[in-house]
DNA sequence: TTCAATCACTACCTATTCAGTCGTGATTTT
DNA sequence: AAAATCACGACTGAATAGGTAGTGATTGAA
């Protein structure tokens, strides 16, 4: 529920990884300065999106990272969760057992999970794909690997 | 997009109100008491809440907070938005301009975008009076006002 | 009329998180 | 060997979260 600028970024970032699917490793220097990313900053966000296999890493000069799968495949949940952690409630973490009348939950609890749930179906329901700049652009270097 | 402690105390105090629609006002300590919420905390809860005229003031001794309106006529969204402050995407708020190709917005932005909304319909959706406890309490309280 | 209860407002405080930066090292290509 | 790139961990300044404290204003009840 808490977005950062990890999440800003990191999305960003797969996006542009997502434009350049099946061209080689794209490097972090590049991306950032293409997208205005601190490169620093940009470099620790790959580090966990590696982690999370979401990416794989190419050392070296002329190294950078690639998406391990095809864009339509990965979704902006797997990229948010894997830069800011499970995607959760930030209220009402089953911390708190107060009731409204003789109720055994706490009684705003229905609502912040159905807006984790409503958050959670955006975020799994949009590939990296579907963000790839203009679609265009995309097909027209899918293509030209078919050839 | 950013949920806090205020909101988690603020929806819980408004459902309490919900609660005791129609039955007097209602003191912050006693709800504070009965919720488990910081009662200096809350205090100041209040007085966003009545800013925003969610809820009337009523002061001195057996003083305390109503609902300015029905339950059944106040979102969890109200509440929210007047603790909170507007809700909107806390990231790629219009301060980036990069782009996936040639595109002139952010390419990220329309997922940032569909997820606000989500969250809007779900809080705009939810009246205090659906999780005002065991929904017969509340209607056997709104029956003794009937008559 | 006094007193206690209650809301009103402002200021203040502490710990955590955010949003990076920095230094250094490891790996690979040229 | 040199340059480019990723890898890892430590560090930091600013903002925010989550309260607390002091004081004052208003009102109902004794």
């Amino acid at each position: 529920m808490r977005l950062t600028a990890k999440s800003e970024y990191g999305v960003l970032a797969a996006i542009d990884l997502a434009c350049n699917y099946g061209a080689g490793p794209v490097s972090a220097r590049e991306i950032a300065e293409r997208r205005g990313i601190p490169p620093r900053f940009l470099e620790q966000l790959f580090v966990a999106l590696r982690r999370a296999e979401l990416v794989s890493a190419v050392r070296g000069a002329k190294g950078g990272f690639v998406l391990t799968r095809d864009p339509n495949e990965v979704t902006v949940l797997d990229v948010v969760e894997a830069l800011e952690g499970p995607l959760a409630s930030s209220v009402c973490d089953q911390t708190r057992e107060e009731t409204c009348g003789k109720s055994a939950t706490c009684a705003a609890a229905p609502v912040w999970a159905k807006a984790t749930s409503a958050l959670r179906d955006v975020f799994a329901s949009t590939s990296l794909a579907s963000l790839a700049g203009t679609q265009d652009t995309f097909d027209k270097r899918q293509s030209a690997l078919d050839r």
